[in-house]
DNA sequence: AGCGTGACAAGGT
DNA sequence: GACCTTGCCACGC
């Protein structure tokens, strides 16, 4: 199970993102959202994962501002070009995001 | 067993 | 947006 998180998280491209219930429900495991955080958190780094590509829903970071391994993970996704603007992570850089439906009800754009 | 806690989410105010 | 509340689930005490 630990396995299909980790193609959930292995599926984000490169300048993209997604929400930690995104991943969960990807990984065919719907509500946990909390489970994709502790499986992370105890992820060691030989599992060579694009974990930085993994935040909050709102687009915040999930670690404080002020945190290490929060600015680790804002130049990580600054190196892909995915910027924080207010702290956030701009809906435009989620992956997977219904993008149909947006158009349906926002226009194209 | 009960309860607080967390790399969370969604809905309401 | 900021907060709160509720739902969710695994852990540790």
């Amino acid at each position: 199970m630990q396995q299909a998180i980790f193609r959930a998280i292995r599926a984000i491209p490169r300048g993209r993102v997604a929400a930690y219930g995104e991943v969960a429900s990807r990984a065919g495991l719907p509500g946990r959202a909390r489970l994709v955080g502790r499986v992370l958190r105890e992820s060691p780094a030989s599992a060579k994962l694009p974990w930085h590509r993994v935040l909050r829903a709102d687009g915040r970071l999930a670690f404080p501002e002020d945190s290490v391994p929060h600015a680790e993970q804002r130049k990580r996704l600054s190196r892909e070009g995915v910027e924080l603007l207010s702290g956030r992570v701009p809906r435009r850089f989620f992956a997977w995001r219904d993008v149909e439906l947006d158009e349906a009800l926002w226009g194209p754009r």
